[in-house]
Formats: C-alpha cells, structure tokens, sequence
DNA sequence: GTCTATAAATAGATAGAC
DNA sequence: GTCTATCTATTTATAGAC
C-alpha cells in the first residue's frame, strides 16, 4: 500500500463540504457521490485489499484520476465510507433513544434503526462483517466513537428500563449480539443464501427482512423483561 | 487473478492423503501444515485479496515456491483452508445430532459445538464472516455441501422435539441466525473490541465466551420452547 | 522436497495538459 | 474539474538447479 504520509491535495473545497454548489447542479449525481458508491459496492464485494480502483472508477463512469482528485487515496475513500456509514446509524439511533419514548419502544426502535440502515445501505453488512474480522484497522478515531456510541445508546435505553422496573438487568455487550448477530447475518448472507437454496439445498427456507426484525423484536424484549431462562 | 486452469500439480500424493508418512516424520510439524495454518491466521487478519504469498511463507518459515507445489495456488490453497473448517464444524455437529439425546441436550450440544469451533480455531470467525460478505465466492460445492448440512442437522433437531411435543415449531433459519450470529460476532470482533475499549469507552463490559455461550443456551431454548413472545 | 531467480501482470498513484 | 500517459512497487506464479 503505497500512499505515502506527505500530502496536501485539493486546496480549495474543505473536506466536509461535499456536493459544491457546482457539482451538485452539474451532471446527474455528481462525480463524487458516483465514485462513493461505485467504491462501497466494490469494498463490500471484494473487500479493502479486493477492490480496485481502476474498476471503481469504471463502475462510476468517472476517470480514475477523480479518485485521487476528490479523495486522497484508495484508503483514505474507504474510511469515508466507512465514516458515513456509521454516523448514519449512530445518528438515526440517537433520534430513537432521544425520543420520549417508554424503554420498550426505544428497544424497538434501536433494533427498527440497524435493521433500517441494513436495509438502506446494502454494502453496510458486507463492510462491516469485514471490518469486524480485520479488527478494525481502517476505522478512525471519530468512527470509533460513533460505533462506541451506539452501544452506549443501547446500554442508557437499558439502564432506563432498569430503574423504571421494567427490564431486567442485562449485559448491554450481550443484547447488543442478539441484535446486530442475526441481523447482520441476515442482510449480509443474502447472495450466499442463494448460492445454497440453489446449489440442492431445499431445506434453506425463504425468510424475508420482516420476519427476521420481528423475531430479533420478540426475543430482546423477552430476554430484558426476565422471561427467558 | 492469474492461475490458468491448464495444471497438475503434484503427480506422487493423492489431494487428500496430507502428513505423508516422511513429511510427519521429518520436520516440527511439516511443511505443508505449517503453511496452512500460516496460510489461515493471514487470510483472517486481512482477507482473501489482502493476503499475500509471500508473508505467508516467511511466517511459516518455509520457501514460496513451497505454497504451489503442496497447493496449486493461492486461491486453492484458501479453498482448503475453507473446506477443513466446514468439514470439522459439520463433522462435530454431526456427532451431536447423532447421538440418542434428548432434542433439549441436542440443541444445546449444536450450540456448543459452534462455539467450540470457534474458540478452536481463531481464524474460523473472521474468515467466514468475510466469506459471507463475498458472497460464498471462493467456497466449492463439497464445502457448500457441508454447509447446508450444518442446518439441516439444526432444522432436524428442531423437527424431532416438535415431533416429541416439546418444541414450538419455528423456522430453523431464525434458529440458526440466532446462534451462529452472536457468537461469531463476539469471536470475530475480539480485536476491535479490544481497541474500542481502550479508546477511551469505559461501557465496553468484558463478556467471556462462557457468558456469550450460556445466553445463546437460554434464549434459543426459551424461543423453542415457546417461552417467548 | 526445497531453493534461487525471474517472468508477467496488476494496481496504486501522479504529472501535466486542457 | 477532468483526462491521458506513465511511473513504480507489489505480487502471483513458474522454470530449473540441487
């Protein structure tokens, strides 16, 4: 991985303003925001080290050299893509646990909000089913305190339903893999899925998104109100 | 992705007799064992595209022409990575399915026999979570064999303490999300949670394996039992 | 079975024109 | 902001001696 540490690209927009006024009214949807999602579906196809730019650029329509022109390096977009991915979640569940709400309906709504950005952002789970296993090597400090802070959520909506004597004490760590585990799991397997209901296999049953939130929904709420073990 | 198909490799061992009597005889542990797991602990920490010949040999002390002449190749040396970790979960599973239990202990035997794997070999969790992300790509029709089994033992588990009157009958990919979710997810995710951890979150409680597996045992069983919603 | 080159291709990154 | 051409390092894979 190349890259080397000295560098000082684009001068005039700031890092945080994307679509400029320009590019917004120019073509379709601009060359950056195409480039960001030509490279998520590759990441999260291929993986960090398995995309490529040149096919990123393809995909996007858009010259390679954009690439360099509107990021710094190939790293440096994944962990924009990575960054984004987690302030939206992070944010939509801070609206949920913000919510004047009983504890009951901001547990839901935490578990509406991850399977809601699973959904949304289909190279969410592939992406983040990598990361996990590279342990987090290309997440950086702000994205680490988002992923952090959505655990937090969930422990402050926990602990809220503790002290109004609705919800039994429990492991936030544990509740939070009951959650993300299956969803997860689900949303990221769909394309191994199929391989498997077609290669024989008649038994993997078609389970649709629904009905995997709704039993996650089930199973928390039974496991906090103590009606489990 | 070079590696034409025109090859043939190795005329003397068959593909599946390993440790020839000389090789387990000679060295530590032999050449090719020692690529493998060289091979298996790189693969997890960066991924298929990620790992790299080269850094797999020196850190199994032996030569990279020694990876194409025990292996074809990288991808085929990945693909026998792949398919030993399936045929050692379904083989264990197998033997718990296999044995005149009660559907209760069955269960709970598949559930241990996940987590066993798991803590067994460190490089299960992360490298199946990646290939799940790619979408099986690189897993063969006998590894997605064993695959399919592995639910096929979990979905007659369930039929038979339906059939005995002790479960509710629910769908065996709920089932099987519900285990093999968390606790991959907490295997796989040991280094990130150890950097979240010390960036500064205080919340990130330390949950063992133990902790994870006994609440996987409860919940799955509650949800079977009908205890649940 | 093992080791030393080395071929051959790929991929990240950049210079510089427009 | 965008494109062409190209540099350079990395990497899979192999030939061939021992």
């Amino acid at each position: 991985m190349p890259e080397p540490a000295t560098r000082s690209r684009r001068p005039t927009p700031s890092p945080r303003s994307r679509p400029s006024r320009r590019a917004a009214r120019s073509g379709v949807t601009g060359t950056r925001a195409r480039l960001f999602h030509a490279a998520a579906a590759d990441f999260a196809a291929r993986g960090f080290a398995g995309a490529n730019v040149d096919r990123i650029a393809r995909a996007a329509r858009v010259n390679k050299a954009m690439i360099y022109y509107h990021f710094r390096s190939k790293s440096a977009l994944y962990r924009e893509i990575l960054g984004e991915m987690f302030r939206a979640v992070s944010s939509r569940v801070r609206g949920v646990a913000d919510a004047g709400a009983s504890p009951e309906e901001k547990l839901r709504g935490f578990i509406d909000a991850i399977a809601a950005e699973a959904q949304a952002r289909p190279h969410f789970p592939p992406i983040w089913f990598r990361e996990i296993a590279e342990g987090g090597t290309h997440v950086d400090e702000a994205t680490l305190r988002d992923i952090a802070a959505i655990v937090g959520m969930l422990a402050a909506i926990i602990r809220e339903g503790v002290a109004a004597g609705r919800f039994q004490p429990v492991d936030p760590l544990l509740v939070h893999g009951g959650i993300v585990g299956p969803i997860l799991l689900f949303f990221a397997s769909a394309r191994l899925r199929a391989r498997i209901e077609q290669a024989g296999a008649r038994n993997a049953a078609h389970i649709t998104a629904d009905e995997v939130v709704a039993h996650v929904h089930r199973v928390t709420l039974a496991v906090l109100q103590g009606r489990v073990s």
